[in-house]
DNA sequence: AGAATGCATGTAAACGTTTACATGACACGT
DNA sequence: ACGTGTCATGTAAACGTTTACATGCATTCT
């Protein structure tokens, strides 16, 4: 019933040429007659012939094609981050293959060395990523850039959202309207961002405040846990503004402030991080630093095309800290001065 | 600098034994003395041997890869869609290529041929992706499923959002609340998803009433602009409940609304479908349809690698309509009885 | 002891392309 | 007429694997 595709031998044989002359008309040399390419370009429409990327990948050692490792596909950052990376690689006319949700160390490497030969480049996004993991299991010649790297950068470019100085801004923002009394809803324990988001925090309260810090784990349910702890506490010590340290610990907060009856920010300011469409429809709209996701996996693709392009190049190593995406603080509803 | 990949005869000559060996040990044939295989294992870490995917596929002709061409990337439809494919695909082994957003029907047979050789069967959501174009254009031999296809469904397997009765069953639940003025909010004019959905809420209405059609187009800002319009009508001459095609409108018309000093659902319900992450944080929370995105894209890969795994099978050409996938109806606050 | 069997390993073809090089037809200048 | 050059096309090698088949050694059976 189904016929196995037609190769570019079928074509040869009908059009009564070499498959070489096929190869050529096919790929545009210029070197081959008017007529003939004709009549080829012709038979292989009429065949349907497509060539096999295998067999090209195989002789030419190019794919076209760029792959991403990610820890997860969950939630809008990495839909937005997949968005902007999609976008770039189809300017340039390559392809996205996708690699998600490596539990441990073994299977990220394993997904790794898989790529070997399916792509022409990485973008890696991974806990794992550190510099001795990828030496050891990046496969030698493929280029790679990478994102969030945990670890200081290794000698491949690197791109990092700007997660200290949104966090600083965002506490000398609070700071300058007035509130005194500002805690900070922390990330997972081993998290590279959380970290980094917390030292902006204490670097944006300067040195006449000390900290408070209270443990999360990004997700909306431990904001709610949090807020309703805090509404559970006599006015004289609650906070006067809670900065969380993403977005959804901070809707997560919100709801349990509304419940217990406090009001946001009269009672209470609220601030998040991440920007996350949801952030602007929230009543009220919440405070929150952008992070343009998207671009940042622009920029990386860009990155990781032009290191394809100069491949044999004096190709100067390029920056061996990570290229800083810069943020955005968006002030809003849940943020104004606090009552006199 | 940078040496080129370890082959596989770099390991066999490093292991003074055949490539065919090499292989064997590789793969986990038994018929490979243990010491071989062990030494081989050895030699293959050490020289960091990664066998080439390409080289692999062209002569097993397997990639272990399926694609997924789908017409765009934005919002949370297809980040959750992508989410599911790739949850399945990874559970089975399989890789995920991704290609998105082709903006006319030849960009799609563009990017359907360079998936040959690269894939082993494709996952297809594409406005353009009819009977014809995929008989057309798609690499004989190679697997489908369809999403959502537009036209009736062709000789592969296809999945489809019940959009019909997911409608009908929101319109009769208003209908049951007692509602008696129901409006429909459309979608685009092309739209098949839209034109189900207005098909199902006419035949939710029942014959008694007439049905009351606004034009939209899924935007946010039209669901606003709607939402003007009617709470600038006077009172009597209002509908009593909004059922927008998507949620993003509902989001819009709830602000314009609100705008206008209207409550909902005192003065008017509110509906939506989608049931995007955005509806339940809403306030009042908005009632919906609720579509299981990621559980269709598990659905088609679960599908397709079915397909794949009984290629030269006796295979029942499979049901010729397309499977619906079923939806639920989620009541929420801003639909609830209207004012006696 | 000689034949037969089993089994680890080697040899080489094949997958479908691209491309360096060879070939040969034709035109041209002398 | 004869070399010389141009240029369209053909020939064949190469890319890195897998795998059918051949080989040859060790063991076992008669």
């Amino acid at each position: 019933m189904s016929v196995s595709p037609a190769t570019i031998k079928d074509v040869a044989r009908v059009a009564g040429v070499s498959v070489a002359t096929v190869s050529r008309a096919l790929n545009g040399a210029e070197n081959v007659l008017p007529h003939t390419r004709q009549r080829i370009l012709e038979i292989a429409r009429e065949l349907r012939y497509a060539p096999s990327g295998a067999a090209r990948s195989l002789i030419t050692r190019k794919t076209d094609t760029v792959g991403a490792l990610l820890p997860d596909l969950h939630g809008e950052f990495f839909s937005e981050l997949i968005r902007g990376i999609d976008q770039a690689a189809r300017a340039r006319g390559l392809h996205l293959l996708l690699s998600s949700s490596h539990d441990d160390a073994d299977e990220a490497a394993a997904a790794l060395r898989a790529m070997n030969g399916r792509v022409d480049g990485l973008i890696v996004m991974s806990p794992h990523a550190d510099d001795d993991f990828l030496s050891q299991n990046l496969p030698s010649n493929l280029p790679a850039v990478l994102l969030n790297p945990g670890a200081a950068g290794p000698g491949m470019p690197a791109f990092a959202v700007d997660n200290f100085g949104g966090a600083r801004a965002m506490t000398a923002h609070l700071v300058a309207q007035g509130h005194r009394r500002i805690a900070f809803l922390g990330g997972p324990a081993g998290n590279f961002e959380a970290r980094e988001r917390q030292r902006g925090y204490q670097a944006g309260l300067g040195d006449g405040r000390s900290p408070w810090l209270l443990p999360g784990d990004f997700t909306e349910q431990s904001g709610y846990t949090t807020g309703a702890a805090l509404a559970a506490l006599p006015p004289a010590e609650r906070p006067d503004a809670l900065f969380c340290a993403n977005d959804m610990m901070a809707v997560g907060a919100l709801q349990a402030l509304a419940n217990a009856g406090l009001h946001v920010p009269a009672d209470l300011a609220l601030a998040g991080f991440d920007d996350i469409p949801l952030a602007r429809y929230m009543r009220p709209a919440l405070s929150t630093v952008r992070v343009p996701i998207a671009a940042m996996g622009t920029q990386a693709l860009d990155a990781l095309a032009l290191a394809l392009s100069s491949l044999a190049d004096p190709a100067p190593p390029l920056p061996s800290a990570a290229t800083l995406i810069p943020v955005e603080l968006i002030v809003r509803e849940s943020c104004t001065p606090p009552p006199p």
